[in-house]
RNA sequence: CGAGUCGACUAGACAGUCGCUGUCUGCGCAAGCAGAUGGAGGAAAGUCCGGGCUCCAUAGGGUAGGGUGCCAGGUAACGCCUGGGGGGCGUAAGCCCACGACAAGUGCAGCAGAGAGUAGACCGCCACGUUCGCGUGGUAAGGGUGAAAGGGUGCGGUAAGAGCGCACCGCGCUCCUGGCAACAGUGAGUGGCAAGGUAAACUCCACCCGGAGCAAGACCAAAUAGGCUUCCAUUGGCGUGACCCGCGCUGGAAGCGGGUAGGUUGCUAGAGGCUUGCGGUGACGCAGGUCCCAGAUGAAUGACUGUCCACGACAGAACCCGGCUUACUGUCGACUCGCUUU
Protein backbone atom coordinates (compact mmCIF):
# COMPACT_ATOMS: atom_id res chain seq x y z
CA UNK A 1 0.00 0.00 0.00
CA UNK A 2 2.18 2.87 -1.53
CA UNK A 3 -0.59 5.29 -2.51
CA UNK A 4 -0.52 8.62 -1.15
CA UNK A 5 -2.31 10.82 -3.34
CA UNK A 6 -5.62 12.87 -2.90
CA UNK A 7 -8.45 12.82 -5.46
CA UNK A 8 -11.60 14.02 -4.87
CA UNK A 9 -13.24 10.21 -3.88
CA UNK A 10 -11.27 11.31 -0.57
CA UNK A 11 -13.25 14.75 -0.09
CA UNK A 12 -16.66 15.54 1.20
CA UNK A 13 -17.70 17.58 -1.87
CA UNK A 14 -21.41 18.92 -1.53
CA UNK A 15 -23.43 20.08 1.33
CA UNK A 16 -25.52 16.90 1.24
CA UNK A 17 -22.53 14.97 2.43
CA UNK A 18 -21.30 17.93 5.28
CA UNK A 19 -24.96 17.88 6.14
CA UNK A 20 -24.75 13.68 6.88
CA UNK A 21 -21.76 13.68 8.97
CA UNK A 22 -23.33 16.94 11.06
CA UNK A 23 -26.27 14.79 11.47
CA UNK A 24 -24.57 11.62 12.58
CA UNK A 25 -21.32 12.84 14.32
CA UNK A 26 -20.75 9.66 17.00
CA UNK A 27 -17.10 10.53 16.86
CA UNK A 28 -16.28 13.55 18.26
CA UNK A 29 -12.45 14.85 19.21
CA UNK A 30 -10.93 18.07 19.92
CA UNK A 31 -8.02 20.42 20.82
CA UNK A 32 -7.39 24.02 21.98
CA UNK A 33 -7.21 24.67 17.91
CA UNK A 34 -10.15 22.70 15.98
CA UNK A 35 -12.61 20.45 16.46
CA UNK A 36 -13.18 17.30 14.85
CA UNK A 37 -16.79 15.74 13.93
CA UNK A 38 -17.00 12.45 12.28
CA UNK A 39 -19.08 9.52 11.36
CA UNK A 40 -18.48 5.92 9.36
CA UNK A 41 -19.55 5.53 5.79
CA UNK A 42 -20.54 3.28 3.43
CA UNK A 43 -17.14 4.51 1.45
CA UNK A 44 -14.18 2.29 1.31
CA UNK A 45 -11.47 5.15 2.22
CA UNK A 46 -12.07 8.04 4.68
CA UNK A 47 -12.99 11.24 3.13
CA UNK A 48 -12.22 14.65 4.41
CA UNK A 49 -14.00 18.05 4.66
CA UNK A 50 -12.79 21.30 6.17
CA UNK A 51 -14.65 24.71 7.85
CA UNK A 52 -12.17 27.26 8.48
CA UNK A 53 -14.57 30.32 9.21
CA UNK A 54 -13.83 33.79 8.14
CA UNK A 55 -15.04 34.76 11.71
CA UNK A 56 -12.29 32.78 13.40
CA UNK A 57 -9.29 32.94 10.28
CA UNK A 58 -9.53 36.68 9.25
CA UNK A 59 -6.59 36.32 6.64
CA UNK A 60 -6.97 34.39 3.51
CA UNK A 61 -3.48 33.85 3.34
CA UNK A 62 -3.89 31.88 6.81
CA UNK A 63 -6.90 30.21 5.81
CA UNK A 64 -5.10 28.75 2.99
CA UNK A 65 -2.12 27.82 4.74
CA UNK A 66 -4.24 25.64 7.67
CA UNK A 67 -6.48 24.08 5.10
CA UNK A 68 -3.04 22.56 2.88
CA UNK A 69 -1.56 21.44 6.61
CA UNK A 70 -4.54 19.56 7.47
CA UNK A 71 -4.79 18.25 3.74
CA UNK A 72 -1.31 17.13 3.39
CA UNK A 73 -1.71 15.94 6.54
CA UNK A 74 -4.77 13.81 6.06
CA UNK A 75 -2.97 12.02 2.86
CA UNK A 76 0.09 10.88 4.83
CA UNK A 77 -2.28 9.27 7.46
CA UNK A 78 -5.14 7.88 5.04
CA UNK A 79 -4.29 4.37 5.33
CA UNK A 80 -4.58 4.72 9.21
CA UNK A 81 -7.70 5.81 9.26
CA UNK A 82 -10.69 3.51 8.44
CA UNK A 83 -13.61 4.51 5.95
CA UNK A 84 -14.95 7.29 8.12
CA UNK A 85 -16.19 11.15 7.26
CA UNK A 86 -14.02 13.31 8.77
CA UNK A 87 -14.85 17.10 9.21
CA UNK A 88 -11.91 19.85 10.68
CA UNK A 89 -13.43 22.70 12.22
CA UNK A 90 -10.86 25.52 12.71
CA UNK A 91 -11.50 27.24 16.47
CA UNK A 92 -10.14 31.19 17.24
CA UNK A 93 -6.04 31.23 17.36
CA UNK A 94 -5.32 28.52 15.30
CA UNK A 95 -3.52 31.06 12.85
CA UNK A 96 -1.38 31.83 15.76
CA UNK A 97 0.27 28.19 15.37
CA UNK A 98 3.35 27.56 13.33
CA UNK A 99 3.59 24.76 10.41
CA UNK A 100 4.98 22.46 12.54
CA UNK A 101 3.18 23.14 15.62
CA UNK A 102 -0.08 22.38 13.38
CA UNK A 103 0.99 19.29 11.85
CA UNK A 104 1.98 17.81 15.53
CA UNK A 105 -1.41 18.78 16.55
CA UNK A 106 -3.43 17.46 13.69
CA UNK A 107 -1.52 14.24 13.70
CA UNK A 108 -2.67 13.79 17.41
CA UNK A 109 -6.37 13.92 16.37
CA UNK A 110 -6.19 11.26 14.00
CA UNK A 111 -4.28 8.82 16.30
CA UNK A 112 -7.63 9.65 18.45
CA UNK A 113 -10.12 9.27 15.69
CA UNK A 114 -8.72 6.05 14.46
CA UNK A 115 -8.64 4.90 18.21
CA UNK A 116 -12.48 5.81 18.51
CA UNK A 117 -13.19 4.38 14.80
CA UNK A 118 -11.70 1.40 16.31
CA UNK A 119 -14.55 0.40 18.75
C1' C B 1 29.41 61.07 6.07
C1' G B 2 24.50 62.79 7.83
C1' A B 3 19.44 64.65 6.81
C1' G B 4 15.88 64.88 2.95
C1' U B 5 13.13 64.90 -2.06
C1' C B 6 11.78 62.38 -6.55
C1' G B 7 11.86 58.14 -9.85
C1' A B 8 12.68 52.99 -11.33
C1' C B 9 13.13 47.92 -10.19
C1' U B 10 12.45 43.76 -6.66
C1' A B 11 9.26 40.58 -3.62
C1' G B 12 14.62 34.65 -1.42
C1' A B 13 17.61 31.15 -4.87
C1' C B 14 18.86 26.01 -6.18
C1' A B 15 18.24 20.54 -5.72
C1' G B 16 15.42 16.16 -4.18
C1' U B 17 10.86 13.39 -2.43
C1' C B 18 5.51 13.17 -1.92
C1' G B 19 0.89 15.73 -3.45
C1' C B 20 -3.20 19.35 -6.01
C1' U B 21 -5.19 21.50 -10.60
C1' G B 22 -5.89 23.32 -16.15
C1' U B 23 -4.43 21.97 -21.17
C1' C B 24 -2.31 18.63 -24.91
C1' U B 25 -0.86 13.59 -26.52
C1' G B 26 -1.26 8.18 -25.97
C1' C B 27 -4.03 3.89 -23.83
C1' G B 28 -8.99 2.54 -22.04
C1' C B 29 -16.33 1.16 -23.01
C1' A B 30 -15.70 3.93 -18.59
C1' A B 31 -13.71 5.20 -13.81
C1' G B 32 -8.92 6.31 -14.60
C1' C B 33 -3.53 5.63 -15.79
C1' A B 34 1.21 7.37 -18.17
C1' G B 35 4.09 11.39 -20.34
C1' A B 36 4.78 16.60 -21.57
C1' U B 37 3.62 21.44 -20.19
C1' G B 38 1.20 25.93 -17.55
C1' G B 39 -0.33 27.41 -12.53
C1' A B 40 -1.51 34.26 -7.53
C1' G B 41 -0.02 40.02 -6.50
C1' G B 42 2.34 44.78 -6.53
C1' A B 43 -0.85 45.66 -3.94
C1' A B 44 -4.56 39.73 -5.78
C1' A B 45 -6.71 43.93 -0.22
C1' G B 46 -10.34 48.24 0.86
C1' U B 47 -14.77 48.07 -2.66
C1' C B 48 -13.91 54.46 -3.17
C1' C B 49 -14.57 56.00 -8.64
C1' G B 50 -14.67 54.87 -14.19
C1' G B 51 -15.59 51.45 -18.28
C1' G B 52 -16.37 46.66 -20.99
C1' C B 53 -19.86 42.52 -20.79
C1' U B 54 -25.13 40.63 -19.63
C1' C B 55 -30.40 41.34 -18.89
C1' C B 56 -34.30 44.88 -18.36
C1' A B 57 -36.96 48.25 -24.71
C1' U B 58 -32.82 49.62 -29.49
C1' A B 59 -33.03 53.42 -22.44
C1' G B 60 -36.57 57.93 -25.50
C1' G B 61 -38.95 62.95 -22.94
C1' G B 62 -39.76 65.36 -18.14
C1' U B 63 -39.41 65.63 -12.66
C1' A B 64 -36.83 64.04 -8.44
C1' G B 65 -32.04 62.43 -6.78
C1' G B 66 -26.69 62.00 -7.09
C1' G B 67 -21.83 63.51 -8.75
C1' U B 68 -18.06 66.88 -10.59
C1' G B 69 -16.19 72.14 -10.12
C1' C B 70 -9.14 77.12 -12.49
C1' C B 71 -7.68 76.15 -18.04
C1' A B 72 -6.03 73.01 -22.10
C1' G B 73 -4.93 68.16 -23.54
C1' G B 74 -4.79 62.46 -23.05
C1' U B 75 -8.24 58.34 -22.68
C1' A B 76 -13.19 53.48 -23.89
C1' A B 77 -14.21 56.40 -19.56
C1' C B 78 -13.17 58.68 -14.84
C1' G B 79 -13.45 61.91 -9.17
C1' C B 80 -7.48 59.33 -13.03
C1' C B 81 -3.05 61.08 -15.72
C1' U B 82 -0.02 64.99 -18.36
C1' G B 83 1.18 70.12 -19.29
C1' G B 84 0.02 75.11 -17.89
C1' G B 85 -2.16 79.27 -14.56
C1' G B 86 -3.21 81.06 -9.49
C1' G B 87 -2.58 80.48 -4.07
C1' G B 88 0.12 78.24 0.15
C1' C B 89 4.47 75.51 2.71
C1' G B 90 9.82 74.55 2.72
C1' U B 91 16.87 77.33 3.08
C1' A B 92 16.40 74.03 -1.26
C1' A B 93 15.40 69.55 -4.30
C1' G B 94 10.30 69.55 -4.11
C1' C B 95 5.38 69.09 -2.05
C1' C B 96 0.10 70.51 -1.05
C1' C B 97 -4.86 72.87 -2.66
C1' A B 98 -13.37 70.73 -4.21
C1' C B 99 -9.24 76.50 -6.82
C1' G B 100 -17.12 78.69 -10.01
C1' A B 101 -20.68 82.36 -7.46
C1' C B 102 -21.94 85.36 -0.74
C1' A B 103 -22.04 93.87 -4.97
C1' A B 104 -29.79 86.77 -6.47
C1' G B 105 -31.99 85.31 -1.89
C1' U B 106 -32.14 82.68 3.00
C1' G B 107 -29.31 81.01 7.14
C1' C B 108 -25.08 80.41 10.80
C1' A B 109 -21.06 82.23 14.47
C1' G B 110 -18.82 80.40 21.71
C1' C B 111 -16.03 84.07 24.75
C1' A B 112 -14.43 89.03 25.07
C1' G B 113 -16.07 93.81 23.53
C1' A B 114 -19.71 100.13 23.67
C1' G B 115 -20.37 98.06 18.80
C1' A B 116 -19.97 91.67 14.62
C1' G B 117 -22.92 94.06 9.96
C1' U B 118 -28.36 99.42 5.85
C1' A B 119 -22.08 99.63 11.58
C1' G B 120 -20.51 101.25 16.33
C1' A B 121 -19.15 106.40 21.23
C1' C B 122 -16.39 102.45 26.70
C1' C B 123 -11.91 105.60 27.32
C1' G B 124 -10.01 109.69 24.65
C1' C B 125 -10.42 114.32 21.42
C1' C B 126 -13.64 118.76 20.17
C1' A B 127 -17.99 122.24 20.70
C1' C B 128 -21.97 123.96 23.74
C1' G B 129 -24.44 123.98 28.51
C1' U B 130 -23.31 123.31 33.75
C1' U B 131 -25.70 123.15 40.31
C1' C B 132 -18.46 121.54 38.39
C1' G B 133 -21.00 115.68 39.90
C1' C B 134 -21.85 115.77 34.88
C1' G B 135 -25.33 116.35 30.55
C1' U B 136 -26.31 117.08 25.06
C1' G B 137 -24.15 116.79 20.39
C1' G B 138 -19.88 116.05 16.81
C1' U B 139 -15.81 112.61 15.75
C1' A B 140 -13.43 106.27 13.72
C1' A B 141 -6.97 109.99 13.99
C1' G B 142 -5.32 107.50 19.13
C1' G B 143 -6.31 103.60 23.36
C1' G B 144 -8.83 99.09 24.83
C1' U B 145 -11.57 93.95 23.29
C1' G B 146 -11.22 90.16 19.71
C1' A B 147 -9.44 85.17 15.06
C1' A B 148 -11.75 89.31 12.54
C1' A B 149 -13.61 96.49 13.86
C1' G B 150 -15.48 99.83 6.97
C1' G B 151 -8.17 100.00 2.36
C1' G B 152 -2.37 101.77 3.66
C1' U B 153 1.36 105.99 3.97
C1' G B 154 1.98 111.22 3.65
C1' C B 155 0.22 116.22 2.85
C1' G B 156 -3.84 119.50 2.85
C1' G B 157 -8.12 120.41 5.56
C1' U B 158 -11.00 120.99 10.36
C1' A B 159 -13.68 123.10 16.50
C1' A B 160 -11.82 118.02 16.63
C1' G B 161 -11.95 114.59 12.79
C1' A B 162 -13.11 111.76 8.43
C1' G B 163 -11.44 109.49 0.82
C1' C B 164 -13.80 115.31 2.90
C1' G B 165 -9.80 116.74 -1.12
C1' C B 166 -4.92 115.48 -3.42
C1' A B 167 -0.24 112.29 -4.49
C1' C B 168 1.78 107.36 -4.43
C1' C B 169 0.63 102.13 -3.36
C1' G B 170 -3.52 98.70 -3.31
C1' C B 171 -8.65 97.48 -5.26
C1' G B 172 -13.02 97.31 -8.87
C1' C B 173 -14.69 98.26 -14.00
C1' U B 174 -13.70 99.28 -19.47
C1' C B 175 -10.14 98.95 -23.24
C1' C B 176 -5.24 97.50 -25.14
C1' U B 177 -1.17 93.90 -25.50
C1' G B 178 0.56 88.54 -24.94
C1' G B 179 -1.72 83.65 -24.61
C1' C B 180 -6.31 78.40 -27.71
C1' A B 181 -7.60 79.34 -22.55
C1' A B 182 -7.08 79.78 -17.21
C1' C B 183 -4.42 84.11 -16.53
C1' A B 184 -0.64 87.90 -16.81
C1' G B 185 1.07 93.31 -17.40
C1' U B 186 6.13 99.41 -14.21
C1' G B 187 0.23 99.44 -20.40
C1' A B 188 -4.07 103.37 -21.23
C1' G B 189 -8.48 105.30 -19.13
C1' U B 190 -11.98 105.54 -15.24
C1' G B 191 -14.48 105.02 -10.13
C1' G B 192 -13.17 107.63 -3.95
C1' C B 193 -13.34 102.81 -2.97
C1' A B 194 -16.36 98.46 -2.51
C1' A B 195 -20.24 97.86 4.21
C1' G B 196 -16.66 91.49 6.52
C1' G B 197 -16.43 85.68 6.95
C1' U B 198 -18.79 81.03 5.78
C1' A B 199 -21.31 77.56 -0.19
C1' A B 200 -17.32 69.41 2.35
C1' A B 201 -24.61 75.70 5.02
C1' C B 202 -29.25 75.70 2.04
C1' U B 203 -28.96 77.67 -2.62
C1' C B 204 -27.62 79.62 -7.73
C1' C B 205 -24.68 78.61 -12.26
C1' A B 206 -22.12 75.15 -15.76
C1' C B 207 -21.27 70.12 -17.14
C1' C B 208 -22.12 64.72 -16.39
C1' C B 209 -25.19 60.38 -14.79
C1' G B 210 -31.38 55.14 -16.87
C1' G B 211 -31.45 50.55 -13.39
C1' A B 212 -29.50 46.01 -11.69
C1' G B 213 -25.38 42.87 -11.43
C1' C B 214 -21.52 36.75 -13.29
C1' A B 215 -25.78 34.26 -7.33
C1' A B 216 -25.79 39.03 -14.38
C1' G B 217 -27.46 35.89 -18.13
C1' A B 218 -27.89 31.34 -21.51
C1' C B 219 -28.55 25.95 -22.08
C1' C B 220 -29.53 20.52 -20.71
C1' A B 221 -32.23 17.21 -17.25
C1' A B 222 -36.32 17.63 -14.03
C1' A B 223 -40.33 20.77 -13.08
C1' U B 224 -43.93 25.12 -13.29
C1' A B 225 -48.66 19.99 -15.19
C1' G B 226 -53.64 18.40 -15.06
C1' G B 227 -57.62 19.46 -11.36
C1' C B 228 -60.94 22.02 -7.61
C1' U B 229 -62.81 26.61 -4.93
C1' U B 230 -63.41 31.97 -4.35
C1' C B 231 -62.95 37.11 -5.96
C1' C B 232 -62.18 41.14 -9.58
C1' A B 233 -62.62 42.46 -14.64
C1' U B 234 -60.58 44.70 -20.15
C1' U B 235 -60.95 52.58 -18.16
C1' G B 236 -57.76 46.37 -15.60
C1' G B 237 -53.11 43.49 -14.65
C1' C B 238 -47.86 42.44 -15.49
C1' G B 239 -42.89 43.75 -17.39
C1' U B 240 -41.14 48.37 -14.07
C1' G B 241 -36.45 48.32 -10.40
C1' A B 242 -37.73 56.69 -7.16
C1' C B 243 -42.13 59.01 -9.89
C1' C B 244 -45.01 60.65 -14.37
C1' C B 245 -45.33 60.07 -19.65
C1' G B 246 -44.24 56.63 -23.23
C1' C B 247 -43.35 51.45 -24.95
C1' G B 248 -44.21 45.98 -24.95
C1' C B 249 -47.13 41.67 -23.46
C1' U B 250 -51.70 39.76 -21.71
C1' G B 251 -57.48 38.17 -18.70
C1' G B 252 -55.57 38.57 -13.61
C1' A B 253 -55.15 37.53 -8.19
C1' A B 254 -55.65 34.33 -3.81
C1' G B 255 -56.32 29.42 -1.60
C1' C B 256 -56.18 23.65 -1.61
C1' G B 257 -53.16 19.55 -2.94
C1' G B 258 -48.66 17.00 -5.51
C1' G B 259 -43.34 17.73 -6.70
C1' U B 260 -37.82 19.61 -7.61
C1' A B 261 -33.54 22.40 -6.36
C1' G B 262 -28.05 18.30 -10.22
C1' G B 263 -24.86 19.63 -14.27
C1' U B 264 -22.88 22.52 -18.56
C1' U B 265 -21.80 27.35 -20.12
C1' G B 266 -20.64 32.48 -19.15
C1' C B 267 -14.58 31.70 -18.03
C1' U B 268 -10.58 34.05 -20.14
C1' A B 269 -6.74 36.37 -26.73
C1' G B 270 -7.34 41.09 -23.75
C1' A B 271 -8.80 49.10 -24.26
C1' G B 272 -3.08 42.01 -23.49
C1' G B 273 2.43 41.72 -22.62
C1' C B 274 7.44 42.50 -24.70
C1' U B 275 10.16 45.06 -28.43
C1' U B 276 11.67 48.47 -32.69
C1' G B 277 10.66 52.94 -35.43
C1' C B 278 8.04 57.61 -36.01
C1' G B 279 5.05 62.00 -33.96
C1' G B 280 4.39 64.86 -29.28
C1' U B 281 7.44 69.19 -23.81
C1' G B 282 4.45 65.17 -21.72
C1' A B 283 0.23 61.93 -20.51
C1' C B 284 -0.23 59.27 -24.97
C1' G B 285 -0.99 58.02 -30.19
C1' C B 286 0.28 55.50 -34.97
C1' A B 287 2.87 51.56 -37.69
C1' G B 288 5.78 46.93 -37.80
C1' G B 289 7.64 42.46 -35.38
C1' U B 290 7.00 38.80 -31.67
C1' C B 291 4.69 35.91 -27.51
C1' C B 292 0.12 33.15 -25.41
C1' C B 293 0.84 34.24 -19.84
C1' A B 294 -4.07 30.95 -13.60
C1' G B 295 -9.14 29.71 -14.54
C1' A B 296 -10.42 26.83 -9.25
C1' U B 297 -16.03 25.98 -7.70
C1' G B 298 -16.37 22.41 -0.08
C1' A B 299 -12.68 25.92 -3.98
C1' A B 300 -5.69 24.10 -6.95
C1' U B 301 -0.01 26.76 -6.95
C1' G B 302 1.58 23.28 -1.10
C1' A B 303 4.44 20.25 2.63
C1' C B 304 9.04 18.17 4.17
C1' U B 305 14.48 17.70 3.74
C1' G B 306 19.35 19.72 2.33
C1' U B 307 22.78 23.81 0.75
C1' C B 308 23.69 29.21 0.29
C1' C B 309 22.78 34.36 1.54
C1' A B 310 21.49 40.17 2.69
C1' C B 311 17.76 35.10 7.29
C1' G B 312 12.63 36.70 3.84
C1' A B 313 7.65 42.18 5.22
C1' C B 314 2.55 43.15 3.64
C1' A B 315 -0.37 39.61 2.08
C1' G B 316 -4.09 34.73 -1.66
C1' A B 317 -7.29 35.48 -8.10
C1' A B 318 -13.25 34.08 -8.10
C1' C B 319 -16.31 37.85 -14.93
C1' C B 320 -12.46 41.17 -16.94
C1' C B 321 -9.81 45.82 -17.47
C1' G B 322 -8.19 51.46 -16.16
C1' G B 323 -7.31 54.32 -11.72
C1' C B 324 -7.40 55.92 -6.47
C1' U B 325 -6.44 54.69 -1.32
C1' U B 326 -4.30 51.76 2.46
C1' A B 327 -0.35 47.83 4.26
C1' C B 328 4.80 46.59 3.51
C1' U B 329 10.77 44.10 2.21
C1' G B 330 15.18 45.22 -0.17
C1' U B 331 18.23 47.52 -4.03
C1' C B 332 19.71 51.20 -7.53
C1' G B 333 19.79 56.04 -9.85
C1' A B 334 19.10 61.46 -10.09
C1' C B 335 18.78 65.83 -7.27
C1' U B 336 18.83 69.30 -2.70
C1' C B 337 20.79 71.03 2.03
C1' G B 338 24.49 70.65 6.01
C1' C B 339 29.33 69.08 7.91
C1' U B 340 34.41 67.20 7.29
C1' U B 341 38.68 66.56 4.12
C1' U B 342 41.48 68.04 -0.29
Amino acid sequence: MSNFSFPKTLRLLNSHDFKQVFDNAKIKVSNAEMLILACRSQHASPRLGLIIAKKNVRLAVHRNRIKRIIRESFRRQQHNLTNVDIIVLAKRGIDRLENQEVHERIDKLWRKVAQKAQR
